[in-house]
DNA sequence: TTGTACGCGTTATCAG
DNA sequence: CTGATAACGCGTACAA
């Protein structure tokens, strides 16, 4: 069964190969009904469905946008395991089929870039989560395609930035124990690294204690690369330092981390210590117990990311990106913070 | 900045286009040394980047892959918030990539189908997870691409399947139960449709019940679509009936829910009530008490599905397609399960 | 080794 | 104003 092309649909409306191409692409104003109509027809009897590589090469639109996730060093395998980051690509993709663009998502092995990519697939646009060093984000300029970053505070005015207030997440997350009584809160939290997200969290808590008058203590911060285990970890040593009667984790799965290990050093969650958690992972709700946390509505986020990208690419060189869209935070007070005296 | 095409490197390279070609395609044989390593040079020293529309348009290999999941009926949202998908997405990720192959992921939205989408892309090939009805198969025949279905038991030459031994997995899982002294076990499960997994591992469950003698009663089993919102309703119920003294769910996810809902009424897991799940996703290892399940290796089965489709692709049409790939089961004896009697 | 037709859709140019 | 012709984008592979 060989590719039905425009030229076979031009043949059957008996006409032109333009004129199929302008009625197929919506530019109707420059043909007649008449002919509107035949083409039409004759698309529909032979089933004809355009090649996409044809029109990529014709005028350098691909309808394909790269999203990029990070992804774990020895395995080389995508970080979607982590929710945050697949309900992120719940988002974008749903909203980028909705416009009739397709998603090629893939991570970037260290050490590479991704400007071949970019280049080789055409891509329209792209849509990167994680955070890389420097010499990334240049190489990626090169592409000169609209970019939006996801978490990330590069501050460059070639890229679209769609985050949150992590700096008022933190405080958030600390002043709410504040207010339920807590005054030795240690933090658990992942690499703090400057300019990123975690940093800004790490400030908000501190900038919280500092409004209460609380004592900032460093031997109260634990910080590590983020994971499950980690928060075990971590849960242990803070059980074993008595006075610490709450927990702000910088991540959900740190949280959860946490709260198990604290059940097993034989502390209750949260009648001897409290735990907050951040980013509202569909797991903080199925904890035990459900986690209290800062949520971020993630799959709106990817959303808007898509949303952001789809506007750049319709409005071409004479878009300007905004400073950044910043998302809305809240809290959801579930079981896992008690008030105390 | 102009983009540099096979001509660029052609010129300053002083050989033809078609000496390039067959130089950046490792077809050396066809041309002499010296050749070769003036092309790669100049290649180097300009950057030369591929593009691979115009190499899909000219030989109809375009390094591309689709990947379908399944998504929410409502929202159009990728259903990859469900951890199973998502590992499965990671492994096939990181194995294409390996081999220079990029992923398009994507939902396919109710009533339509992926054979535009296939031909548009001129996709080297599909994998598809999830359960679709029948003119679905039919139709992504026509697409003439080597395909492997995940978790199907559509039974046609033309696909080439990765699965797990479904029934199998029932039985394991119910006969964990019975040999920990259980002899009244709930079922909770997705929809049992013919010939889907979740009927597999039903009639698994059934044939460990007879095999062990013990009364198989259908008001034991509860039938929703997955979620973990079902799994705590299903949970109420089975708290209200006494006797029930263990819970096989088709589902981690599920699993969890039920560990939720026997908890909110009161019973303890597992003390009062043992429970089983299937999958062992991420948390279940982090859920209160950590779930007993049956283990599917998912990553790697995603991995598989990637090279499988590999070397049908490179096989071109003297490949057939061998019945099924069964992969490895297991269990995770954790903490949900306690031995009775 | 090279010249060049080809794959397919787009669009500028030009004729009716 | 409608619509056809043809050049173009880029890489491949056959004929010479």
């Amino acid at each position: 069964m060989k590719r039905i092309t425009i030229r076979d649909v031009s043949e059957r409306a008996g006409v032109s190969t333009a004129a199929v191409s302008y009625v197929l692409n919506g530019r109707e104003g420059k043909v007649s009904l008449e002919t509107v109509e035949k083409v039409r027809r004759a698309a529909e009897e032979l089933n004809y469905i355009p090649d996409y590589s044809a029109r990529s090469l014709a005028n350098n639109k691909s309808k394909l946008i790269g999203v990029v996730i990070p992804q774990t060093e020895e395995r080389k395998q995508l970080l979607l395991q982590n929710p945050f980051y697949s309900e992120l690509v719940c988002g974008i993709e749903g909203r980028l089929r909705q416009s009739g663009y397709h998603m090629i998502l893939s991570g970037v092995d260290k050490g590479e870039g991704y400007l071949d990519t970019s280049m080789q697939r055409n891509l329209d646009g792209a849509i990167i989560m994680g955070i890389y060093q420097e010499s990334f984000y240049e190489d990626l300029k090169k592409a000169r395609i609209p970019i939006v970053l996801i978490d990330s505070y590069v501050n460059d005015s070639q890229f679209h930035v769609v985050g949150i207030d992590d700096e008022l997440g933190g405080y958030m997350a600390t002043k709410h124990l504040i207010d339920n009584g807590h005054t030795n809160i240690a933090l658990v939290t992942g690499l703090i690294r400057k300019d990123g997200v975690v940093e800004k969290r790490f400030l908000g808590y501190k900038r919280a204690l500092k409004e209460a008058g609380l004592f900032y203590d460093p031997d109260h911060v634990f910080e590590h690369s983020v994971s499950y285990e980690y928060g075990q970890e971590a849960a242990k040593a803070i059980a074993a330092q008595p006075g610490i009667t709450a927990v702000f984790a910088t991540s959900d799965m740190v949280a959860m981390g946490v709260i198990k290990g604290l059940r097993d050093a034989g502390k209750k969650v949260p009648d001897d210590v409290s735990v907050i958690g951040f980013d509202d992972i569909p797991v903080a709700r199925m904890s035990t117990p459900p986690l209290t946390t800062i949520v971020q509505n993630i799959v709106e986020r990817g959303v808007t990311a898509a949303e952001r990208l789809l506007s750049a690419i319709v409005a071409g060189d004479r878009y300007q990106p905004e400073e950044r869209t910043i998302m809305p935070l809240s809290i959801a007070e579930r079981e896992s913070v008690r008030t105390i005296g």
